[in-house]
DNA sequence: TTCTTTCCTGAACAGGTGTTCAGTTCTTTC
DNA sequence: GAAAGAACTGAACACCTGTTCAGGAAAGAA
């Protein structure tokens, strides 16, 4: 006698693993990091306690795969933003930008995947998801340098100094909040770009079209 | 009958505060915040568990005394470092390689005080160690963009991207460790001023110029 | 329907660490 | 030297959450 998952029962784990994320998603996005705790993770997906144990061996590896999630989301974004600029420099200002929206528009989540304190040891995963979107611009960057647009520079330390730069200017304690006022959020977005734009040596008027370029496209992302 | 502390018993007081304190700074720049427990501490500060309840309310009064201390130096350093510098540039270009190098030097400290997760809410006085370094990168800007030398901008916005710039890049997780070498030291406080001053609006040949100026006095902090 | 395997539940458990406090030692005053 | 106040000790306490697990429910095989 052998016991076989139906087709629904494999659906019905999947849907409830997923929950189990989403619940964890909404939980770090209302509250940070630290609103993720099992017991109200479990109440919010509908089920006990102990059932999360069932889909994730212990919340280390819950919280190692939400970081790796939205991570995911995040890479796709720029990558798509990045892809559809013209030009080497555009789709490294595009990449700039999409990431400073992105993480205005989830300042709690992103803080929260990136520095938030956690109980838990999650270095592993938010290495991983440094690494992920750090590779992306240096790459952006390296080939914005290979086509003689910018000088020829420690990629992978620029890339690392732009996200730390992005983060700590838009979702670190000294930033103010930008998102009650879209103009101020424009602004914002163009800003650290401008700056980022410089910091890896595009020339100031030219930064300026690419910001402008970079941040309009970018603006109709804002509340999705 | 009334008592009073002798002069002798206010200076032992004082020296226990202290060395409470210095244990904290020790445990800190080996161990990281995790390893800034209270037994721990007390034991290297050679006091039982309980007297240091008689000197700090509570671990996380003395974690924020630990992190205002360190950022108080920190301050002093970058001050004295941009005060010696000939001109507004000159300055600005100082307080960013100061701030790179100490935080090359101390990175456990470094991180610990400024981003480490810790159990205890220590955000208040994080925030305020921000606020003074930033604040002086500002206003260090601010005299630059009044010289003439750099474009008008959002200084305060400015400072806090170029803070998380040099934390990101030096520190955080995906900085690789550039002690070992002095040359290496050398090269990545200069690379790294290069870009702050670039993100600011110096045209990079004068950058080039600033960057060595300012590199080389701060050498000789290196292991002070 | 009945047996077996898997899945789910949620109260109890465990572990680690900040904090307390009754008892002890040291200081000051007279 | 003795009384009184202050400082110190360190073991016990308290609290908070992640984790476990025995019992029960649901789903598949026969």
């Amino acid at each position: 006698m052998v016991y076989r998952r139906t087709h629904q029962v494999v659906k019905r784990l999947a849907a409830r693993r997923s929950a189990i994320l989403t619940a964890a998603r909404e939980a770090a996005a209302e509250g940070g990091m630290s609103a993720v705790q099992i017991a109200p993770v479990a109440v919010r997906a509908n089920v006990a306690a102990g059932t999360v144990y069932r889909y994730f061996p212990s919340k280390a590896d819950l919280i190692s795969e939400l970081i790796a999630e939205v991570s995911r989301d995040e890479l796709a974004a720029v990558r798509r933003a990045a892809d559809a600029a013209p030009g080497p420099s555009s789709a490294l200002a595009a990449a700039v930008s999409t990431v400073a929206v992105h993480v205005l528009s989830q300042r709690k989540l992103a803080w929260g995947i990136l520095a938030e304190p956690v109980d838990v040891d999650v270095t592993a995963s938010r290495i991983a998801s440094r690494r992920e979107i750090v590779g992306e611009i240096a790459s952006r960057i390296d080939a914005a340098v290979r086509a003689g647009h910018l000088p020829a520079q420690d990629t992978q330390l620029a890339a690392t100094a732009l996200l730390g730069a992005l983060h700590e200017a838009l979702v670190g304690p000294l930033a103010t909040d930008a998102l009650d006022d879209p103009a101020k959020l424009r602004d914002t977005v163009q800003a650290v770009t401008l700056l980022a734009l410089r910091a890896v040596g595009v020339m100031d008027a030219r930064a300026r079209g690419l910001v402008v370029q970079a941040v309009l496209p970018v603006k109709s992302l804002v509340g999705a």
